[in-house]
DNA sequence: TATGAATGAGCTTTCATTCAT
DNA sequence: CATGAATGAAAGCTCATTCAT
């Protein structure tokens, strides 16, 4: 193993510790020294990775909205040519997303709560963030109207927010359940049915 | 003004102000006596009336949590007899809460950003509130399909909790919207539409 | 004594155990927290009166600066009619100057050297105050010449300079001196000599 | 080159270096690391070298005190004559000390600023530095009072003390000006002036 | 009741120094 | 010999909280 991948690694470790740190601790209750302690390190050499504890929790969230987009961007918005395909890529998603917060529970905690609670700028990265996961949203959307399987009538950029706001509350709620997969299920069913039928008996 | 009349309007000037501060420059970042000199007092006296910051933090966002579950809970969950009464409620409901959060701006970024940026505990109560809010619109729903003019296979815990995921995430993009008034009224017509009849052609 | 006098006094006092700790222990040396326990008060409370360490810096040298100029300033550098009235001149100002120096022994080791252990810039602040000593000087050679009483081809800017370069190091020496009286008379003697007939038998 | 001789050239390297850098930040805005950078090896490397960042200012020090006084200990005090002699000494000397100072900036600004803001014991050391350069013009003193062409009631040992004063402050302030050449050549004659035969008209 | 001076716990950050490679 | 990753002492500074007035 090269310098330079030992100096990845550590880097590495260092976020990771961080992340578990803050999801247990919250981010303005973290010490660098605690995320030290916890790998066994000098506090001093967190330094040699990080130009300060806010730099930690910028590239924390980073790193999770990096995972998360790269789960989103993996499917192909125009590839549904029918309402069952359509149906079909929505659990894929759902799926997807709900198994990465429930796999990744730091950086779920750190998604959820933590982005918050440093300051106004990263809050508004996290606010990106979802508008980004957001507007994946609305090209599935823009393509079930062009290719004429969803009503044409649809407010598509509001509508596809609210699928993103429905998707992000089933996430923290299944993420916080004490049965997380039952939950997840059936989270994504109802927000399938949601979307494709509404409530209307 | 009885001594006791003074005293609770000056308990309530200062969660006012605080609310603003903390709006403004985030939780962490607010000093104590940033609140007293936006009133004119001495910072010693904000803690005859509250015992800590985070006390007063917590009676913040008691307080907004208190005003939106009055605006909810004035509206009688089993009032609506036809899906027409409910969409007529969806609106009035979406409405509230939609202007409470436009007009009462302070209120709405410690809600929305804040609260979680104290400690687990607040970010907890959050949870909570949230949670009122959803089991509310679950009783909606439970009329809905005991009257039924809602499908009688509805997951009604998790939709109501689905739904109540696009409102607050509608309410959150109103209040940082340009045109909050006209994203208010697309959001509720986007919810109601979705809620009623689906996306489906 | 009003609370602003109090402050006040406490100011002086912190400048006063400033001076007497960097006196002692020199400048980087120094840490608040010796000045506050010198004074038998939290450390905090320094943060009360200034800034940072380097305000308090800032604030003893030019106090020590304040208090040399109003020795000079006192003394009409154009009263002088005669080379005798100039002798007598050059000893009042010399005795002043020597006896500040060994009355206030914190001062003058904060002049003579902590002032160059802070930064660039007030070291530098620290050479405007010698330069304007010498300017003083320079005064009295200008009155000397247009009188008549001094020679008239002297270059009246460099001498001047090269008379504050005696005196300080004289009054450096004399500080350091185990018999600083004995050391004063000596050197107001010898520069009086060297000023007004030099060295050649 | 002998592994002595390279270690020696490194060993030099290093003291440049640090002189150049301390002159220019201060000693202690003076890294380990900066002196290194600047020669393109490890910090690690000058820890061969020298024990300490300390060991280095020290070092750095003792070379300047060093080429200063071997400029003076090359002129015999006892070889002047007449008063004549001893004038051209006074120019030599002067021109010698003013030169170095011009010539190795660096060095003039660790004698003249740095090297009071290490410590007690390195200012200590500056002030017998200067101490011994007044003694050799006490012994110029001597001479000149032994064969007669200086007034025999000179006050040998202070009025020496007075001229290192004199001509130190020249070198600085000459060492400070934007014209040094013609500054040092003004402060020579004036200083010259003033030892042979004052200010009196 | 109101005040604000005083306090000190507790943090982040720096960097001289060490030492395994 | 050279290196630079790792270390941790050490200090400046902030600000919530207390309490005498």
């Amino acid at each position: 193993m090269t310098a330079q991948d030992r100096a990845l690694r550590r880097r590495s470790e260092i976020l990771g510790a961080a992340a578990t740190v803050i999801a247990e601790k919250g981010y303005q209750e973290t010490a660098i020294a605690d995320i030290a302690v916890k790998l066994g390190i000098g506090h001093g050499t967190v330094y040699r990775y990080f130009d300060s504890k806010r730099h930690i929790a910028e590239n924390v969230i980073e790193y999770v909205i990096d995972k998360i987009a790269l789960l989103v961007a993996d499917v192909d918005p125009d590839s549904a040519e029918t309402l069952e395909d359509y149906a079909a890529q929505i659990g894929t998603l759902g799926n997807r997303l709900f198994d990465f917060f429930l796999t990744h529970r730091d950086l779920a905690a750190v998604f959820f709560f933590e982005s918050y609670g440093v300051d106004k700028t990263l809050t508004g990265r996290m606010q990106e963030a979802v508008e980004l996961f957001g507007s994946f949203v609305e090209r599935y959307l823009d393509n079930g109207c062009r290719k004429g399987f969803l009503r044409s009538d649809l407010d598509v950029e509001i509508t596809a927010r609210a699928i993103n706001g429905m998707i992000l509350a089933g996430a923290l709620r299944a993420f916080q359940a004490a049965d997380p997969d039952a939950q997840r299920d059936r989270w994504i069913d109802a927000i399938r049915t949601l979307m494709l039928s509404g409530m209307a008996a």
